[in-house]
RNA sequence: GCGCCUGUAGCUCAGCUGGAUAGAGUAACUGGCUUCGAACCAGUUGGUCGGGGGUUCGAAUCCCUCCAGGCGCACCA
């Protein structure tokens, strides 16, 4: 409806330009408007105020003029100007109710647009490292990127959703450590665990499959491990760093490669696969587990460096190869390459979205926690360093979430092993109230989620609010068969001059916005714009269901209702579909 | 100290990218089930849009500045 509107308003500018009451260089974006209160009409535009200016004319005049020069449309009954100069549309009620056929028929398409052209979109997203279960923040990320793909989808592109797998690294090492440790006390050492360690209870679990599997395949005296390894912090001058590192170098040379890679896959494979399976149960399926140890193995890494080479962005200092970041707005150069030939994370990324590029995809979402932020201005440099375009990557910074218990804010550390995690949140609230919550939110928005709130079955949890009109609909087709009826749609459609009262134009108005909030939810990333229509829109039906009786008596008048229950319906479950919700038919 | 995010009703948040009288939920109070599901609906109360400047026909929205909170500022990932 705003595009047909929006193609009338820019006929009758070029009626004016015909007519020489405009100029021929007049160019100004149209922008149509839902008005904002239903007495002004259904769709407001500014053009007259926004050309006031460049066409010397007052805004008013200018507005009158353009209402004159409006072809002839059914889909308007009546255009007013009013206020400072705004031209008001009012649609035509004929317009609205054949707005329900075309939603019915078609069904699950209803909201869907080929805005995006088939545009090949690539949005990375979680990507946590795989040292652990994934903990409540990182499923904001999960559900914001899930809902971000979808709405992309929806609109038009062909999206691909990746999970970047950070499998190479100090961090993983760490990891490896953590659990042939635990292991070793299985194999009957008595052990002192490394304050750097992991200390999760669930790295105890992968040594005990891990020693399952292998016996005692991989063990080693506890003091072969310790000797000569740096004290650990809290012991005279400790550092905790170093002992850690050492406990790695010596699990690397006591094991082996062969044997250190078995150990360090137990962990990495265990882990991951319960993230998979995590994420899965949350409806939230990648199309690629991408992993970072691939790009090495694959010289993609030196590939990368020897690009920015050939650009002059490397140079060396201290032994070590950095990257030129400051050229491109960072505060300071950034280490790609350690003194002792190591790679850097920050290397790996580099050619990690070099990789993106080069696999075809021009448009990119990165989805990273708020705590990556600075990160920002460095990659976007390492792109224009290899002479591709920063502007191809768009960058969504999500806040943290932060649990609520009994009105008490619970804290978390993932090294610790003190985290609520994904899971154990998901078991708590249900799927669909986490989804729902995670994305109720705009991104930069810090999420307080209150447990008790989400885990309530009751008229304070929005969720239900939502779910229930879903249901009440389903419900009133029940007891339509019980009573003998049966919907006709065919009556129905002739019938349609029946919806007349406040409630269901109010509720077709609502209904004929949502492919207006899916285009505008997906192009500006942001998905909270979904729960909140979703939430007006189970209002109107609610409102309607208590002022006026579905199964009446007059046949034509109850098809007719039962019609727009259905396609108010189909809407309910779309909106739901796109944020991860299921709609069910009783509660 | 520097950078990013946030500040709107008692509380939790929207506000369509500069538009008309700033809106929802929740809390508080009032009313509505012999009815297609009351997990619902209707109504009332509640505001210096953090403060101060500026830009213009017009600012919660854009610019500057100050205040408060969160998060970052590694040869970790």
């Amino acid at each position: 409806m705003k595009a047909q509107i929006k193609q009338l308003v820019s006929d009758a500018l070029n009626n004016l330009k015909s007519a020489n009451i405009l100029a021929d260089d007049v160019s100004v974006e149209i922008v149509i408007e839902r008005a904002r209160d239903k007495s002004l009409g259904d769709f407001a535009c500014n053009i007259a105020m926004r050309l006031a200016k460049v066409a010397k004319s007052k805004p008013r005049e200018l507005a009158e003029k353009i209402v004159e020069h409006l072809p002839e449309s059914n889909l308007i009954d009546r255009v007013e100007i009013a206020g400072p100069g705004f031209i008001n549309f009012s649609v035509a009620q004929t317009a609205y109710q054949s707005l329900i056929s075309d939603i019915l028929s078609a069904g699950e398409a209803y909201g869907k647009s080929n805005y995006g052209q088939k545009e090949k979109v690539q949005i990375e997203f979680v990507s946590a490292n795989p040292t652990g279960p994934l903990h409540v923040g990182h499923g904001r990320g999960a559900a914001y990127g899930a809902v971000v793909a979808n709405l992309l989808n929806a609109v038009g592109y062909d999206v691909s959703k990746e999970y970047y797998v950070n499998d190479a690294g100090r961090q993983m090492d760490i990891l490896a450590a953590s659990v042939w440790l635990r292991y070793l006390v299985l194999c009957g050492e008595t052990i002192v665990f490394p304050s750097n360690g992991y200390k999760g209870e669930y790295i105890v679990d992968i040594a005990n499959t891990l020693f399952t599997q292998h016996s005692n395949e991989f063990h080693k005296s506890w003091n072969e491990v310790i000797a000569d390894v740096p004290a650990d912090e809290g012991i005279d001058g400790g550092d905790k760093e170093a002992h850690i590192d050492g406990l790695i170098n010596k699990a690397k040379s006591l094991l082996g490669h062969a044997h250190y890679r078995s150990v360090f896959g137990a962990g990495l494979n265990s882990i991951l696969t319960d993230i998979r399976e995590d994420l899965a149960e949350f409806g939230v399926v990648f199309d690629e587990w991408f992993s970072e140890r691939s790009l090495m193995e694959s010289n993609d890494v030196t590939k990368a460096m020897t690009k920015l080479t050939d650009n002059n962005y490397l140079y060396e200092k201290d032994g070590a190869q950095w990257f030129r970041s400051t050229d491109f707005g960072d505060e300071k150069d950034r280490v790609v390459m350690r003194d002792n030939g190591q790679t850097t994370y920050f290397a790996s990324d580099i050619a990690y979205h070099l990789n993106k590029f080069e696999r075809g995809f021009n448009k990119c979402l990165d989805i990273w926690g708020a705590d990556h932020h600075g990160y920002v201005s460095r990659v976007k440099g390492s792109i224009k360093a290899m002479g591709k375009d920063p502007e191809a990557l768009d960058v969504l910074l999500v806040q943290f979430a932060v649990l609520y218990k009994n009105g008490q804010k619970m804290q978390m550390s993932t090294r610790s092993g003190e985290f609520v995690t994904l899971r154990e949140l998901r078991e708590d609230v249900g799927n669909d109230a986490a989804r729902f919550f995670y994305v109720m939110r705009k991104c930069e928005q810090h999420l307080d989620f209150d447990l008790d709130l989400a885990k309530s079955k009751s008229n304070e949890n929005p969720v239900y609010y939502i779910q229930y009109a879903h249901a009440r609909i389903c419900s009133v087709l029940r007891e339509l068969e019980e009573k003998g009826f049966s919907y006709d749609a065919a009556i129905a459609e002739k019938s349609l001059d029946k919806l007349s009262n406040e409630h269901e134009q109010a509720l077709l108005g609502v209904m004929s916005r949502f492919p207006e909030i899916v285009e505008s939810s997906a192009i500006n990333y942001e998905p909270h714009q979904v729960p909140h229509y979703l939430r007006e829109l189970a209002n109107n039906f609610h409102t309607y269901y208590n002022a006026h009786k579905f199964i009446v008596e007059d046949e034509s008048l109850r098809n007719a209702r039962l019609h727009l229950i259905c396609g108010a319906r189909q809407v309910l479950r779309n909106g739901l579909a796109l944020i991860g919700v299921s709609a069910p038919e009783a509660m």
